[in-house]
DNA sequence: GCCGCTAGTCAACGCCCGGTGACTTAATGG
DNA sequence: CCATTAAGTCACCGGGCGTTGACTAGCGGC
């Protein structure tokens, strides 16, 4: 006979925690409608009511979660000369994994529910493309972080548009040639 | 005292097309969970069963919507030697208008909606990149023609994320004339 | 060993959506 | 001028959503 499982100790703090910590994962692979306060609650094993009272609403989560990845923008470990061919490879070949992108991603699905991206519009300026800027640095910073996002998440969207690239293996590796050497321009200047 | 406007032509063909353009319409700005039956019938004046009946479901519709747009391509027409400039400066510049880009705008907002992507991706490779690819011609054209749309929806994007870009005039000039220098570089080999 | 407090659950509410069957109204042909 | 048929409307359903107030169960202090 089946005893729930673990139930789970008692522990605010840690079930907060998962909670947001799901509510990255889900937010970062569905949209913020596809999202339901039903479904982060099932991945935690908890009751849906509960996310709504530890976190006052779903827009009020979102924004949590917004706030919980903006520090720390994956997009920037790893050596400046191997960016370009880096951030390629993880959105060309890791549609799963996705590197460390969520942050991108998250922003990327938020197109689509007007909420969802007002939160992103108050927060995702500062928090995410200023850092970002500032890595990229150089001569009209700003304007060159821009592009290589916009072109960063352009192909993520262009991937899952077509679910997968309808490309062959050795497409794919072009394709991830040339946008390695594209994103490389832009950051180098 | 108000007699409900012009009563509307009792014409079925009319009305449908109408209907099709009003969705279209709709689809190019919100997402597809955010556009409603009735909001689309309201544009158009007339009941929101009606749309149900002329087109089946919101999946058909939006369907039919895909189909209607997609014949030709509304990037490709005008000289091949200004296609950066003139994209780039319609995504940065225009962005109500959008000049004509409807087809990948409807397919960008599609992200988000699990269905809408389905429909997308059913129709959006054959129907859209392909052509495109074509048109783009030369070595690798498909994977090319991948790069460029995606550089021009990242863009979009990234635009409607920030609400508008946070730039000021002259660095939105600069991002004009880069962009328009990478896509050009895209499509001509 | 009981009590109080708090983490967590349960049932239900109100809302809005897409979709449908029964109705009303306008055009048309005899 | 009326009957017929198609165009359009209306009221309503069933379902899923986010959220809430009332409840239950487990842990810490005495």
């Amino acid at each position: 006979m089946f005893c729930h499982a673990a139930p789970r100790p008692r522990n605010a703090e840690a079930t907060r925690a998962a909670i947001l910590n799901a509510s990255l994962e889900r937010f970062s692979r569905e949209s913020y409608d596809d999202v339901g306060m039903r479904d982060i609650a099932k991945d935690v094993g908890v009751d849906a009511a509960l996310v709504s009272r530890y976190f006052g609403s779903k827009e009020d989560l979102f924004a949590s979660v917004l706030d919980s990845c903006s520090n720390g923008s994956e997009l920037m470990d790893g050596p400046r000369s191997g960016f370009g061919l880096r951030v390629a490879h993880a959105v060309i070949f890791e549609p799963k994994k996705e590197g460390k992108l969520k942050g991108l991603l998250i922003m990327l699905r938020s197109v689509g529910s007007t909420k969802a991206m007002e939160i992103v519009q108050r927060t995702g300026t500062e928090r995410f493309f200023g850092p970002f800027a500032d890595w990229v640095g150089g001569e009209d910073a700003m304007v060159r972080a821009r592009l290589a996002a916009a072109t960063i998440m352009g192909m993520a969207v262009s991937r899952e548009i077509t679910g997968g690239f309808g490309l062959n293996p050795e497409e794919c590796k072009r394709l991830e040639a040339r946008m390695g050497r594209i994103l490389q321009d832009i950051i180098d200047g």
